[in-house]
DNA sequence: TCCTCATGTGAATCCACATTCACATCATAA
DNA sequence: TTATGATGTGAATGTGGATTCACATGAGGA
């Protein structure tokens, strides 16, 4: 039998194996016997640490909801100040989609329109979220002047959530051949010239 | 018995409807009973012009892409100038957007990972296409010296496309309370800024 | 040591769909 | 008018995958 574990411990491990999955096959791919096979159990074994598939698919959007609020978060704490702040999270979604991290893979195909109506709820308000942050760092950016202070900072926000989107796509229908990091550090200066002050 | 119809008209008919469906509910929620059901047929009756569900989707796909592209070749051929092309295209994605329309709320929303490789593969396909033709746009806009020509074409074009697709996931969250048409006008002033020679 | 509860297992079930099939019906051409 | 092929129907059938269930096992306390 495999090793045992609280179910604590467990839930939170298949729920990043789930978010795994999810960015990997989509949704529509995602079942439990994959899920419970990359973490060791058999797929009955889910069952103890969770109500069902729907319920997985939540834990998953958790861990995705904290892990993409906790990279804006540090952005703007590491960086000097917020434009350089919003470099700094772009560079790093173009980082975790070359080396195939979920995050921003997941953000960008995020199921408009898939999946039952709580789920759909649940991936709209992450993307709500996210963008609310981006938005605070954008009116940072006027505050201090380095943004136009006449941009619609919500208007700025999902500019730059846009500056990734399409990128996602293409690397996926690419591959290696499109140098995301390239082609970020390229649209960052497009952003910066429509955004900023100069 | 539902009124018959030879198999060409009644595949495009199908593959219309079949659209409409993924765009309400994804390809996840998309099956044979509700398409049958949206045409007045019966679940079999589909399997006389369709070789089965990933046929259906296919055409449907097929019907996307003429769609997408002739919406890029009209602006391209009503606007007097190439900028005015690629801004006329933008307002006519909002309103397909805001009267439910299905093309750019599958463009926004193409599942990167979900599905079989061969429905994957031709997806990709058509946002390869959809890239490339707004690319020839800033070209042209680029020669007529609309657009900064030290400006890649493929990143601006990608800039355009992200223009859109974060504003559908919003608008699919808000609803009726985001504005999409104002929103577009907004980032368009942004993008012209970005891409403009002044 | 023995009990008991939490966790893991394998073998059923169940279910929502896709898909098939034998038959009905209509259009049309001879 | 009748024969024939194309289109539509309703009732099976098949199937992948989620879910359940009875049982096994190991860890920790009495």
């Amino acid at each position: 039998m495999t090793q045992r574990m609280n179910t604590e411990a467990r839930r939170e491990q298949i729920a990043c194996a789930a978010l795994g999955l999810l960015a990997e096959r989509g949704s529509e791919g995602f079942n439990i016997a994959e899920l419970a096979e990359s973490v060791g159990l058999v797929p009955s074994a889910v069952y103890r640490h969770f109500e069902g598939r729907e319920d997985v698919l939540g834990a998953a959007l958790d861990v995705f909801r904290d892990r993409v609020y906790a990279l804006v978060d540090a952005a703007r704490n590491e960086a000097e100040n917020p434009l350089m702040a919003l470099e700094l999270l772009l560079t790093r979604h173009a980082k975790l989609i070359e080396s195939g991290g979920a995050v921003p893979h997941i953000m960008a195909s995020m199921d408009v329109p898939g999946g039952r109506a709580d789920r759909r709820a649940k991936t709209q308000g992450i993307f709500r979220g996210y963008v609310a942050r981006v938005e605070g760092l954008v009116r940072d950016g006027q505050d201090s002047g380095q943004i136009r202070s006449d941009i619609d900072p919500t208007s700025a926000a999902l500019l730059f959530a846009g500056l990734i989107q399409p990128a996602v796509q293409l690397r996926h229908a690419e591959g290696e051949r499109f140098d995301i990091t390239a082609h970020v550090a390229r649209v960052w200066e497009l952003f910066r010239r429509a955004v900023g002050r100069d």
